[in-house]
RNA sequence: GGCGGGAUAGCUCAGUCGGUAGAGCAGAGGACUGAAAAUCCUUGUGUCGCCAGUUCGAUUCUGGCUCCUGCCA
């Protein structure tokens, strides 16, 4: 694991050849057709060298959560020790490592009760209506989670499921509850990260990326369920309509990828007790590591 | 050259009827169990362009200077 642009993708490659690995993916957007130069997917060559897991598994259209991440990387990675290989998973959406490493407790979801819970409290002029009826019928989760929309939104759904508390209901997750597995951090000098992320988005834009978002905005990425999160494709959106120019596109994109790898430290740094910091660029010694 | 407008936080700007100043963005920290490349919370002292004058006191008023900028020539 590490923030976007520390290197994993490459790190993950040189290991599944040292080990005869294959790569499972933990990321959030490399899971989608499509999404490709915008989300740093590796290469078809680089598939084609090494067994790629969960990366181009859905179409655009088509929603995820963790949960559903998480039931795929299972499969995944059962299905590559029943064939002997080593699972290396690599990726940067924190909550789907944690979810994978520490597991989900097992509380229900409905997507009907959700899209109707949205319907009726999902925009921003409704929080307070929720806030309301929240402060009511669950004074734990609205103390916890306050402004917080989508928690509570959440926290309503399992109300409505189980009767009771969603706060109740979470087992607390602790370096115990870990499963067994050798967890990289990967970290680099803060100066060091950005220039990767600058250097990384002017290369991604020489490579086509903004014909590749034209491509799928054309398909309706915007309205997707999911896949509209990507980071850049909508500033790119705003620069073909032509109120960004490209330099500012640019810097944008910069800016917003910086903040996310932030938010990426933050979560690693505080959520990963398992994890040993790995320095990067990675000392040779450590690629001699013996995976068990 | 003439007549205006401006100079305040890294950036864009607000404001102080004279008692040394505040928003947005950026930056920093934190949270996170079914949207996570998402979402949410916390965090703002800077010779208020320079020099002088008035004043108990000036970033705020007055004069000069410097630099931007608009229109006219």
């Amino acid at each position: 694991m590490g923030p976007t642009a520390s290197g994993k993708s490459g790190l993950a490659l040189e290991l599944a050849r040292k080990f005869s690995g294959e790569i499972v993916s933990a990321d959030s957007m490399q899971l989608y057709r499509g999404l490709n130069i915008g989300v740093a997917k590796p290469t078809p060559e680089e598939q084609r060298e090494i067994p790629h897991h969960l990366i181009d598994v859905l179409d655009i259209s088509e929603p995820v959560d963790v949960f559903r991440f998480a039931e795929l990387a299972e499969s995944a990675i059962s299905d590559i020790l029943s064939r002997n290989r080593l699972p290396i998973v690599a990726g940067g959406s924190g909550m789907y490592l944690r979810a994978l490493l520490y597991g989900l407790d097992p509380l229900p979801a409905d997507p009907e009760l959700k899209k109707k819970l949205l319907a009726e409290y999902g925009n921003n002029d409704q929080l307070p209506k929720l806030r309301e009826v929240m402060k009511v019928r669950d004074p734990d989760a609205y103390e916890r989670w306050n402004q917080h929309h989508r928690k509570l939104l959440r926290a309503l759904e399992v109300l409505e499921l189980t009767g009771k508390s969603i706060t109740a209901q979470q087992k607390s997750w602790d370096k115990n509850s870990c499963r067994p597995a050798t967890v990289w951090n990967l970290v680099w000098e803060r100066e060091e990260l950005k220039k990767r992320i600058r250097e990384r988005t002017a290369q991604m834009l020489a490579n086509g990326w903004i014909e590749e978002a034209k491509k799928l905005i054309g398909q309706g990425l915007l309205e997707t369920p999911t896949a509209y999160q990507a980071l850049g494709y909508r500033l790119i959106g705003d620069h073909l309509n032509g109120k960004l120019s490209r330099e500012e596109l640019e810097a944008k994109i910069v800016t917003a990828t910086w903040q996310f790898a932030r938010r990426q430290l933050t979560w690693f740094r505080n959520q990963h007790p398992e994890a040993e910091t790995i320095n990067m660029p990675i000392p040779f010694s450590k690629l001699q590591t013996n995976f068990g």
